[in-house]
DNA sequence: TAAAACTGTCACATAACTGTCGCATAGCGA
DNA sequence: TCGCTATGCGACAGTTATGTGACAGTTTTA
């Protein structure tokens, strides 16, 4: 599945350029402008990693990172700090309020590549792991391959991919809105009605050996995988 | 073609040492002197082979081995542990973690020497093996050849690549454009489809004496060899 | 040098998958 | 319990992806 990363910073100049970069690295981009925005954007997009700016409009980085870690869902969401030289002593509080990394303007987009890439993989092994496990349910991404209770699943494209982020994270539940831009891609438009669609063919597939089923409704909020089992 | 040897280890002297000797026994080294610089380099440079210690600052040599096997890129990729005396219980371990040979500190360089000959000999399956077999097909790499249930089948010649590379990550689905990067070679240009019709003509010759078919279509994803069989 | 073998593309047939509707139910607050 | 809203799901028509025979241009073989 495609990292899917949110870059907050101000200046438009520095935001579409990383846009345009890490949209090239294979990433799936999104910006907010200030702090504000952006804990409104995780909270309903649920990126895979935040590159954050020090220096922000109405709330600041060091307090964006610092109300995330305070929250448990987005605890363990990975940060990358970006600092102005000179505010180099500020970087060991930029450390201490939670960022895993930090990189130092001006930087080049391959360090900031690979600072990305270390830190996904170091926080989030899950991302880049080809196989997914939860209970009795195996997705395996390299062979394109679903299993559940040692029988194969069939599953269209769109399922696959549904499962597929759903996997990623158990329990967590998810709206139709958060869903179709996750899985569809934030760019079509699709009616969120078609979700509830897609789910059923996916419970359907995935239970047609089982008794139980994985997926769970949320009354007016959404689906999850359930997080037991 | 120089194998290219990663080092891991956090102590200079040795790792000093080891550069300099597999240097001269016609290596290429680089040196990581963490696990986490180490998963870094590896995604970066896909060396040939990995001589990781077992202790390591950040990431332990285990780990990192445990990531690298979990990620299909680097599963095959061979790895040599160095554990100190004392951890000898700990040596199974080592090995089921998925390191491909071991070897007790203090140990002689032309030891250590023997066993990277030895691992790269036995563990890359591709590249030097000149037979590969999967269910009832052998590719013979040298000849040239190709048998499905002991029958001569005859291939022109990008069917034989194509078949060939995908004999060598059975079961791994390949998209189009890797297929094409692959075994058609990434400068040239041809259409996407044209993949396609050569898996047609390959199905075509490697089924004409057995009913089943060992090639997997995934849906909007690409084709694969059959894990199964 | 002619015949045979191989390639890459097209066009068309078919299979697989999609998104939406609309009606049936289930859940929930009053 | 009633009434309203949210979800489940079969049906369907439109879309997209794949399979494949034909063909013309090239390359290889004899």
């Amino acid at each position: 599945m495609i990292p899917y990363v949110l870059v907050v910073e101000d200046e438009d100049a520095l935001s579409a350029l990383l846009q345009y970069n890490l949209d090239k690295e294979g990433y799936r981009v999104t910006i907010a402008g200030d702090g504000e925005e952006a804990l409104v954007m995780i909270d309903e997009q649920m990126p895979d990693l935040i590159v954050l700016d020090w220096m922000l409009p109405k709330v600041s980085g060091v307090e964006v990172c610092r109300r995330l870690r305070a929250r448990s869902e987005t605890r363990n969401l990975p940060i990358i700090m970006l600092t102005a030289r000179g505010e180099e002593s500020d970087r060991i509080r930029g450390l201490d309020t939670g960022a895993d990394d930090y990189v130092v303007k001006p930087f080049s987009m391959s360090e900031l590549a690979a600072r990305i890439r270390a830190v996904l993989r170091r926080i989030r092994p899950g991302l880049a792991e080809d196989r997914l496990h939860h209970g009795d349910i195996i997705v395996d991404r390299v062979a394109h391959r679903v299993r559940r209770a040692d029988k194969e699943i069939h599953l269209g494209p769109t399922e696959f991919r549904l499962l597929d982020y759903l996997m990623q994270h158990p329990g967590r539940v998810f709206s139709r809105e958060q869903l179709l831009d996750a899985v569809w891609g934030s760019d079509v438009y699709v009616e969120a009605r078609t979700v509830d669609v897609h789910i059923g063919r996916l419970r359907k597939a995935l239970n047609q050996h089982v008794d139980n089923d994985p997926i769970r409704t949320v009354r007016s909020a959404g689906y999850s995988l359930d997080a037991s089992a």
